[in-house]
DNA sequence: TGCATTCCTAGACGAACGGTCTAATAATTA
DNA sequence: TAATTATTAGACCGTTCGTCTAGGAATGCA
């Protein structure tokens, strides 16, 4: 099917002309094939996979992506996969916790910015996101948001997962609000944790829906209605 | 994968016993091959089809989804599925309008009710979802929402039968909800057509959330917010 | 009733995909 | 240098998916 043509196909593996294709990525310690424990140091390889299943799976989905494009477009052989992860699924959900430590951060750079008035920040957030959309065309919205409704509860491991990155979302959005209502932007009354569950809520919904029509206006309805909900004129 | 238990695969065709099998079918006049001509008499078979790829879609979305599990659902060999649809994607179409037709009739029924107040009718929308969800164990959202996340703008004929499912149902919530202002529910000055959209974009948000959560809470907690928009205390 | 036509069924078929496997090559250690 | 480990290379296999051709059942017309 859409087969675009974007697959420049990297010449095999990124490295200094002359060097043997081998030396660039034996530096670091790569963790072997399912390593027991948690953490693994860097591996430029299984790095590069990880962040290209990020691009095309935000873009395409899980189910209908083949290892083959991610392949491809990595310029690394089936081998070189399969000794890194131990299927298709395994691979999965290293892509989730691969966007969702890039996300956790940059969330946390936004919604923890104490330069900016809390509620302000909401606004810095929107700006950020509608952005990223429109540089990528509206073609990627948010892989959590895309494999959520993609596997629903189907897929036991990954709903857990994904439910438990949004959590992670919310703690940081309601550290943000508990911030607003000490600094007075917001009701001491409010209910800090369900306005943070009602914020990915929409705004996964929001996401989904710009992709969809292919304009930022989703979005910004959103965040309109939120945060008039949180200081009601 | 989840190949659950549940086909219980029909006896080929439900008919009386005696009857051949194919006089059930030919009694109405199906459409043929891509009948140029836009409605199309009733026909079991094809309906039939339609039918459980409203469910089966719902529950697992498009691409993940062999043309098989519908056969198997159904009882009916490949070729029949082939003569009535021209490919996968012609048959996704058709459960696109298929689920649509069965929504709007819903809608315009829980919306357009004029023996209730028309703010109060979100209530009884929202009762109604949650019901369904329930009853299928959360395991079904809404299509239009699934595969509008799934294909995201990738499948542009898909994406704009979408967009314009959406448009309708705008269109029945924006109709109610001028009734409201009519009735002096909801201020004069309200923008209708913008709280319609941010309707069903949250809305959808909140069923994505329902499903993966396997809870109707996320249901809940929009609507408690969206009626709190619409009636500021 | 017989023939032509249309409708629908039947399942074989090729392509593609996910995943495995063996072999080869680089890095590391001794 | 030799032995060992880490990584790459891609052929290969079983399955599943979507398509297609052939043929049987019903219908219309003579």
């Amino acid at each position: 099917m859409g087969d675009s043509v974007k697959s420049a196909v990297r010449p095999a593996v990124k490295v200094p002309p002359g060097t043997l294709p081998f030396a660039a990525a034996a530096v670091g310690e790569c963790e072997g094939r399912r390593p027991r424990g948690r953490p693994a140091g860097r591996c430029a390889t299984r790095d590069d996979l990880v962040q290209a299943g990020i691009g095309i799976f935000t873009e395409q989905g899980f189910a209908s992506t083949g290892i083959d494009a991610v392949l491809r477009e990595v310029g690394v052989p089936k081998g070189s996969f399969y000794h890194y992860f131990a299927s298709k699924e395994e691979f999965g959900l290293a892509v989730i916790d691969g966007y969702a430590r890039h996300y956790d951060d940059k969330l946390a750079r936004q919604f923890g910015d104490a330069r900016i008035a809390p509620l302000d920040r909401f606004g810095g957030f929107l700006v950020e996101a509608r952005r990223g959309m429109r540089k990528h065309g509206f073609r990627k919205g948010c892989l959590v948001g895309n494999l959520g409704q993609e596997f629903g509860c189907a897929h036991e491991m990954f709903a857990k997962r994904l439910a438990a990155v949004l959590k992670g979302w919310q703690r940081v959005v309601g550290a943000c609000l508990r911030e607003a209502q000490a600094a007075g932007e917001l009701a001491a009354t409010a209910d800090v944790d369900k306005l943070a569950k009602l914020f990915w809520i929409g705004w996964e919904g929001a996401v989904m829906r710009a992709r969809l029509e292919r304009s930022s206006r989703p979005l910004d309805i959103f965040m309109e209605f939120y945060l008039a909900q949180l200081r009601p004129t």
